[in-house]
DNA sequence: AAGTGGTCTAGACCACGTA
DNA sequence: ACGTGGTCTAGACCACTTG
């Protein structure tokens, strides 16, 4: 029988168990959408109760890297094809409906990064990113400009007319594209939110007068480790929608 | 020995048991900020294992109805004293700091339900409300410019004096006030957030320029069961600070 | 020392989905 | 029929707080 004593550290077992499980999904031993052990099997794979996992993968599961499916088992999270794809896209009508986004490709390009943008991503300054700009369209109106940059080491051979065909796909995200193309997996993200006014250039992408308020969001994306991988920033029109929050 | 069988109803024994825990919050039987008895007790009092109440406070804590604490026991969550009193005040300094906010009366009211504001809070168009107007200063700048308004039946006996002197107060929040003066506590609450500009007189008392761009955000804060308590609009001049979101 | 929550186990049985 | 996760139990022991 296995202790808490015997083990090399101080930390309960399921905690233990949890990076062990983290690590196999960065790791990339259980790819986005795929089945993971069963509870049993990771139990005795590990040495510890069935209960010990569970508690493991519940904490997980909260945590949005794993999904559960009663009778079929534990699954991989992913931005592809299941319910979850917009979980991040907090932007509602005024009737409170979470309408499916619709994208437009606008320019793609590479750039350095500025200081700012660097510390957020945990670069240094002036290191190579790609750019993508794009808007996106709610109820056929446009209603958000995304300007969007990566680490360009991470996206090795990312081309324009990839990120055109993606962003312009049905229900194309670009962190299925992450996923899919380049084994980066988003987990978790941060926003901050001013207000600002519409300059000449996004008033005029976004068919608005200049002038125009607008929010500003400003997005932070993680993968595991909270090791940041892509900076945001969205002009949102908030004529005919808004940013929905729930606080507990 | 009693098995999920004997239950009157089809939900889990957990699930049952959170809501006995739930009615006794909401009767008053445990306090804010008091001690509910042990899970062995509430074990035999409920006529089931340990493990199965266990679970249930695990939600409730979850859903910051109660509070752990190891060692001493299980508590009433609450909006006096604790290092929660402000966890619903997502806004952050440039340096990315919550500092705490000075509140300043600026005016008490009652009036009349409007369409919209009927609607947030589930009361008949044209009822009778309390209204309240304050700022919120943030290392010493106004920053928020709060107008809030609750059903007047809610608050029988409220006047100009105790609002004020408990707006005023050292880090006295209106929900702590709710909670100590009137038997309802605050648990969850909704916001939308939109970009608007700065009227004269929101512009005067925060002292910025007509015009500018301020963050609109109107929340509805509720009780148990999820029944609406408080509505109020505030605006955010955000030039030195940002409203912060976390996403999972 | 006593009481509380925190962890872990072993085993039983149920509910669900698939074959 | 089988395998999966979901619920529930009983009991052991640990970690923390207070008297």
């Amino acid at each position: 029988m296995i202790t808490k004593q015997q083990t090399p550290s101080f930390l309960p077992l399921y905690e233990q168990i949890k990076r062990l499980i983290t690590r196999s999904l960065s790791d990339g031993e259980w790819q986005p959408g795929a089945m993971i052990p069963s509870e049993m099997a990771l139990a005795r794979r590990y040495g510890v109760s069935q209960g010990t996992v569970r508690k493991a993968i519940n904490e997980l599961v909260a945590e949005n890297m794993l999904v559960r499916r009663q009778g079929r088992g534990t699954f991989v999270a992913t931005h592809t094809d299941d319910g979850t794809s917009y979980r991040f896209l907090h932007l509602r009508n005024l009737a409170g409906e979470q309408a499916y986004p619709q994208s437009d490709f606008i320019g793609f390009g590479r750039g350095k990064a500025d200081a700012a943008v660097a510390r957020r991503l945990g670069v240094r300054s002036g290191s190579a990113l790609v750019q993508i700009q794009r808007i996106l369209n709610l109820s056929g109106n446009a209603v958000v400009y995304d300007d969007i940059r990566l680490p360009a080491a991470l996206l090795k051979g990312i081309s324009s007319a990839m990120v055109e065909e993606h962003v312009n796909a049905y229900r194309g995200t670009l962190y299925s594209l992450y996923e899919t193309q380049y084994q980066i997996r988003i987990i978790s993200a941060e926003e901050r939110i001013r207000a600002t006014l519409a300059d000449a250039r996004v008033a005029g992408l976004l068919g608005v007068m200049e002038g125009m308020p607008l929010l500003a969001i400003e997005r932070v994306a993680f993968t595991y480790k909270n090791q940041p991988v892509e900076w945001r920033m969205s002009y949102v029109n908030t004529e005919n929608h808004y940013y929905f929050d729930e606080l507990n």
